[in-house]
DNA sequence: CTGAAAGCGCTAACAT
DNA sequence: ATGTTAGCGCTTTCAG
């Protein structure tokens, strides 16, 4: 038992051949003659060498390894998009390195310092909520390394990048409401400076529109993202002089922070107020009652990142920033159908 | 815009001194004359110099990356042990490489063959489901690589390992059931190939002993961890002729089954049974009605191990393997209080 | 006080 | 058909 990976080297001088030799032999290069070929194969198998990443990243000058920045990495949407981003990486020979900014503008900075130290050969990012200018990526578009946003964006005629069709789906779900009975639709949203909160916000107004209302400011309410601010913006909307009926909140966090603070105050849903949620399905199905919810392909929003990413390593391409928009889709169930 | 990371050479070149005066420099060798040093070591702020990691990896043979196997990615449990891996990691000037065995042993033998030939130094390991046997860890133990398991874990007298109080918070749990009541206390188990499912079950046996019970067979239903699996053992459970009044159930999967499976049947949680489930506060809390639960302190976990791992990595130390075994914790909530 | 050279594992010209 | 050499970025003897 060898205490140190077997190197062309050692198989070089078992064999009695050139160091050369054995990796021409290896690669079948038709110039080495087929014992050898053959010698060298078997041994390397029987030793079970690997080539070393470390040399063979030293001499191309690349490492194979993405940078991968997340806002967290203990909530369902995010794992599930970094095991697709992991998937897509793997199968092209790639390492992921997972950092997380964990919402601060100030840490997705250095991260992207500390990745870059690391010599990643380029990121995959979803912005920080705290995130409001842009400006610590220039350093990586300037050097044309491969970059890719998901989900949260921005600079999006630079820079590549993953999203679903919030708009759509916000003025889907605001008819939805609508549909169900729901006269007085309020929204818990987001930072306008996030690109998903302000899609979801206009695409909610958009929805009211095309049900012949208008907004009302009383039922809109802007928060953080945060569970505290969740449940305060729900507390005012429920002690409003005519509460809201339905509430369309931005995001999960902010979907279970009001489900909980409704059913704090002893109302019934959908009966005194619908909801949806945008979260997964086991977390729409492990409440009661079950949540009507917007599914995002959170794993094909990873693959469809990892393949941006690639084609942009590719040196061949002009790197036209491309944009990939995934369809999510509305399930409805029960936290949404009013009795009738 | 320099396009490639500066080297030395740059450094060196653009200062009319060595590659070695500046590797000297930088580091304030003290044979270096102050004013090159601080020449250089201008320099290398201005431009932003890192040292290459791929070629300190080649030279030093070692490549300051951990691999990490988790069955799986996307429940919180991992991702924070994870988090906690990753940050004593950092700390350390390590990376960490992950990899998800999906709960399958042939995944497991596979990922460890990939993180072999990525040249990690060591390895954390949470062991898969399905993993029966434990020889694919000979050739890492042999090798006297760094190898810490967590969670679920084997072959403890060779391995340094970081697990929960398993065995003393089922036997806790099982007496707390009694005390709210519950004279028919049923477990759902996991396999016995596991660590954790043993010592569950063992905790479970032991408090059923200490409330004067013996065991009894038709309250025990052995599953593979799958929801699918838990579904069916409770629905035995509660068609039993004289079903249990209170369940206890061996991980968060089938915890979350058995809730579903109670409520769809019209049971009421606590008065019909009393459920306690191993899962962390979010979800504990997200629940109607909010779930007793035993909560593992899992950034801890991921830090321990990480731990655990840096010291082995020291040559120093003679590799007596280390058991570490951390307080989890049993919250009270109202599914196990029965109304009285 | 500083430079030259070797070597970590590997590949790719450039010999032979 | 095979070997030699240089070089990727860095540290570390060994020589000045």
């Amino acid at each position: 038992m060898t205490k140190h990976p077997v190197s062309l080297k050692d198989i070089a001088s078992a064999l009695q051949v050139s160091i050369s030799t054995v990796s021409r032999a290896l690669k079948n290069h038709p110039d080495i003659s087929p014992e050898v070929t053959a010698k060298v194969q078997s041994l390397a198998r029987e030793w079970n060498y690997s080539p070393n990443p470390l040399a063979m990243g030293l001499l191309r000058q690349q490492t194979k390894t993405i940078g991968v920045i997340v806002p967290d990495l203990v909530t369902y949407f995010y794992s599930s998009i970094i095991s697709g981003i992991e998937q897509v990486a793997k199968e092209n020979g790639y390492y992921i390195i997972i950092s997380s900014s964990n919402e601060s503008y100030e840490k997705e900075k250095e991260c992207i310092e500390n990745l870059l130290m690391s010599r990643v050969e380029g990121l995959i990012i979803c912005l920080a909520r705290d995130t409001v200018d842009y400006n610590h990526f220039d350093k990586i578009i300037n050097n044309e390394m491969p970059l890719v946003f998901f989900d949260r964006i921005c600079r999006t005629s630079e820079v590549s990048s993953v999203v679903t069709d919030n708009r759509e789906i916000a003025r889907e779900l605001t008819i939805h409401f609508y549909d169900g009975g729901a006269r007085r639709i309020a929204h818990i949203a987001g930072p306008q400076t996030l690109s998903i909160a302000k899609d979801r916000y206009e695409g909610y107004l958009s929805g009211l529109a095309d049900c012949g209302f208008s907004a009302d400011e009383s039922l809109i309410k802007f928060t953080n993202l945060t569970e505290s601010e969740a449940t305060e913006a729900t507390r005012q909307l429920l002690s409003l002089p005519k509460p809201p009926d339905a509430i369309f909140s931005v995001n999960d966090t902010v979907s279970f922070a009001a489900m909980k603070e409704i059913k704090r105050q002893g109302l019934r849903i959908p009966d005194d107020i619908s909801l949806v949620a945008i979260t997964d399905e086991f977390h729409a199905t492990l409440v009661d009652p079950q949540l009507t919810n917007v599914m995002h392909p959170t794993y094909e929003i990873g693959q469809e990142a990892a393949r941006l990413f690639l084609r942009q390593g590719k040196q061949g391409e002009k790197m036209v920033p491309m944009q990939v928009v995934l369809k999510s889709q509305l399930v409805v169930r029960a936290s949404s159908v009013k009795p009738t």
